[in-house]
DNA sequence: GCGACAG
DNA sequence: ATCTTGTCGC
């Protein structure tokens, strides 16, 4: 896939979250996702061991989630881990395996945020702006806002709310287990994301994209 | 200053 | 995220 630089990798802390502030108000988190029309939708995920990071990009057909092509990319892991900043940590290898993809999927899940972040700019919406087609952020534990109780059963949610702002759900993607927390990355919003992500998780917490992309980025011995 | 903190 | 065996339960 054709992906669009906008800055290096190579920053501080510092310089990095002077970025997001920048990135940040390009995002575009209103815009509903027509489920109608959506045919491939890639899972993505990176896996670190030993100082080295393997990114895999799992494509399947929806909404039977067959597999259509998986791409992998390796390199030496390029910036600790600073909650709010895990896209300088895996967004270089992610980079490397989207440039690789031959298909053009009309959704992209990610293992992380959206806009549910401190400065609206999470992993799945900063790559959403580097791959120019509509993302969502998928994370299993919670960075910033809050959220009431929801019910146990698969399908249940209730709005996850930062300063006041609506920015994202706390989803039930499978019976009595915790909620995924899900938000827009980039070009989705909110109640379609969800809706998307709930269609992707037929049996496990996990959404089927994703859990392929887990799966594929594990297996490496750096 | 204190607590919280995706993967 | 990763380090790690068995074990409780549908």
């Amino acid at each position: 896939m054709h992906l669009r630089h906008r800055h290096s990798w190579n920053l501080s802390p510092s310089q990095a979250i002077a970025h997001q502030k920048e990135m940040s108000a390009e995002v575009v988190s209103d815009r509903p996702i027509d489920l109608g029309r959506v045919r491939l939708v890639a899972g993505v995920d990176v896996s670190v061991k030993n100082g080295h990071s393997q990114a895999a990009v799992v494509v399947v057909t929806y909404p039977d989630f067959q597999p259509v092509e998986t791409v992998l990319a390796t390199m030496q892991t390029p910036f600790p881990y600073i909650p709010g900043l895990l896209s300088f940590r895996e967004g270089p290898v992610l980079e490397k395996a989207f440039e690789k993809l031959l298909n053009e999927p009309d959704v992209f899940l990610f293992d992380g945020m959206g806009i549910a972040h401190p400065r609206r700019i999470g992993i799945a919406s900063h790559m959403g702006l580097w791959l120019d087609r509509p993302t969502i952020g998928c994370g299993k534990t919670l960075l910033c806002g809050r959220y009431e109780a929801l019910a146990e059963e698969k399908g249940a949610s209730a709005p996850l709310v930062d300063k006041g702002e609506p920015i994202g759900v706390a989803l039930r993607t499978r019976t009595a287990k915790n909620p995924m927390f899900i938000s827009p990355g980039h070009l989705a919003d909110i109640s379609s994301a969800a809706a998307l992500v709930l269609q992707c998780s037929p049996k496990y917490r996990l959404p089927e994209p994703i859990r392929l992309a887990h799966n594929a980025a594990g297996n490496f011995a750096p």
